[in-house]
DNA sequence: CTGAAAGCGCTTACAG
DNA sequence: CTGAAAGCGCTTACAG
């Protein structure tokens, strides 16, 4: 049997409340009780219960962490953070992975609500309106990392996803390539896919180049999507020169393609990917990409969300830089 | 604020015990009396608060995962399988990520404690005396992931690693290559380190080749480890016509070196690795290495868990299957 | 089938 | 500085 605050109390020959008073050192108590309280502890190996603190306390000391997939390296560093963070400040994360479905993002707002969490942080893209009605119930401080959008009324933390997207363009037609053409991830998706686009977009048009629908293809952030994207467009259109793509993965499957039809990289046709994952800088050729700093915003995040807890005023947005690393592949 | 359960059994004319029978369909209560605690509930849109519940219980539905880095992907993977097999029987899964430090593995230990968790998963290698003299101290399931040694006596889910290498290297050798280097992992990491490297040995002494200890070298599973291994083999040994390696980062990291000095793979050089992670297929060349089952592999310590969680006799290990991939680079 | 009451293990006014 | 008591929101014998 594991001790109670009651069995210390006996044992030191005090009240429940005193043994809680040293625990907490919420009110002062004299220094003889105090020592004698705390060779109790330190002999029984006393653990006060979280639960029953909580219970009474109105607070777990618990987070919820919502993400669309933790086996991706963007999110599994981005709870890595968010980990670090929390656990400094003795918070501990509640794992809520939703495998992109909108039914488990409901039932895990159930949990988190059931479990009483002190808050909620999650990845805002392609959210259902249910989920965000649900959400807005709870009366705990929420945050987004890596996302946003006019809908949400939260603090967010993430990049210029449109100006990162412009930059790496510029880079690109300032390397003198001409006809770029573009892998780009799903428009609801307004970070990554929507503003991306637009980024790209906007360089080109910004620098008297065509802007040309038929060079873009919609992905979905996989390597396969990538490779499929780039065959098909490389089989069509001989004058491609260079691929800007909205993550790396994809960018990876297109330099894949652009291998197997024995071109080369990035004197025939450049690519350029998106978020600096691991794999980026160890490809041959390495990639060419704009770095986002997961782990900081991660704990940047969470720091917003301590700030929420402790009462204080947060910043609707907190905007990370990013960086154009230039690599071998353009 | 949020209803409690008096607040229902009040405005459902009951009393309390017969919330929290319907609730949990505990014991028979009449049809009449349970549409009306249903409607109530419906309408108060009431959930049980799960700390009460827990606290009366004596059980969280929590389970503790210690893993060393979850921003590596063998280990956001096993996350990933446990966290689906947790939720699908309505258990949490609450993160511990060590980094690989044994101050916050003790630490942690601590927070699971007072959280009182019901079960604990952790990843055993490099695990301290003292963290294994606490845990011993729990009283509730525990059980181990991808890792097993003498030293535990807690059900363990892993694959065979001595003969995964030994059947790599075989491979290796099945292709003519005669003086096959090793880069390996610490040898106090059991299963990965020394069982590798003794597959390796083993396979090469089996098939009357030399067993050459100049040409082994100790990584520590990065990309950067595997580089700077094979520089320095390679600038050492010009006979060295191919590489294992006890994981794919590394692997990859010996093959941009091979490419930096202008071999070719695996025509010059062969390279073969392990885990299979996301980036090995992906690869230019493609890696061929050692599959390794990873989200299964967390799907099946968490179901040892729950059977530990609900009593019933587990096996001390559970050993999957591996699958020797072949691709371009041997 | 249903309810009153005790109990889970803490914290926190309140009183002294 | 210290203690007795109520309370947090559930569950579960016990009695009927």
């Amino acid at each position: 049997m594991r001790y109670t605050i009651s069995d210390v109390a006996k044992l030191a020959n005090v009240s429940k409340a005193t043994v809680s008073r040293v625990l907490n050192n919420s009110k002062p108590v004299s220094d003889e009780v105090k020592k004698r309280v705390l060779k109790v502890i330190e002999e029984t190996n006393f653990q006060p219960s979280a639960l029953a603190r909580s219970l009474s306390n109105r607070q777990t000391k618990l987070i919820g962490v919502l993400l669309p997939d933790i086996a991706n390296p963007v999110f599994s560093k981005i709870i890595d953070g968010i980990e670090k963070k929390a656990h400094e400040e003795d918070y501990s994360v509640l794992l809520c992975n939703t495998r992109h479905n909108e039914e488990e993002e409901l039932k895990y707002l159930d949990i988190l609500r059931e479990k009483e969490v002190d808050g909620i942080i999650f990845n805002g893209f392609h959210s259902s309106e249910k989920f965000r009605e649900k959400l807005s119930k709870f009366s705990i401080p929420i945050a987004v990392i890596g996302y946003d959008d006019e809908s949400y009324d939260y603090p967010a933390v993430l990049i210029d996803n449109l100006k990162a997207s412009y930059d790496m363009t510029k880079h690109i037609i300032d390397s003198g390539k001409k006809n770029i053409a573009m892998v780009h991830g799903p428009i609801e998706d307004y970070c990554s896919g929507y503003q991306r686009m637009e980024g790209y977009k906007n360089a080109l048009l910004n620098n008297s180049l065509k802007y040309n629908k038929e060079y873009m293809k919609k992905g979905n952030y996989t390597y396969k999507s990538g490779y499929d994207s780039a065959k098909e467009l490389l089989k069509k259109y001989s004058d491609i020169d260079a691929f800007f793509c909205a993550n790396d993965m994809m960018a990876i499957g297109v330099m894949k393609a652009i291998l197997e039809i024995g071109k080369s990289i990035p004197k025939d046709i450049a690519v350029a990917g998106f978020d600096d994952i691991d794999v980026a800088s160890v490809y041959t050729p390495a990639l060419t990409t704009v770095h986002q700093p997961f782990e900081l915003k991660g704990e940047s995040v969470m720091s917003q969300m301590l700030k929420l807890l402790n009462g204080k005023e947060v910043e609707r947005q907190i905007v990370h830089k990013y960086k154009i690393v230039i690599r071998e592949s353009i």
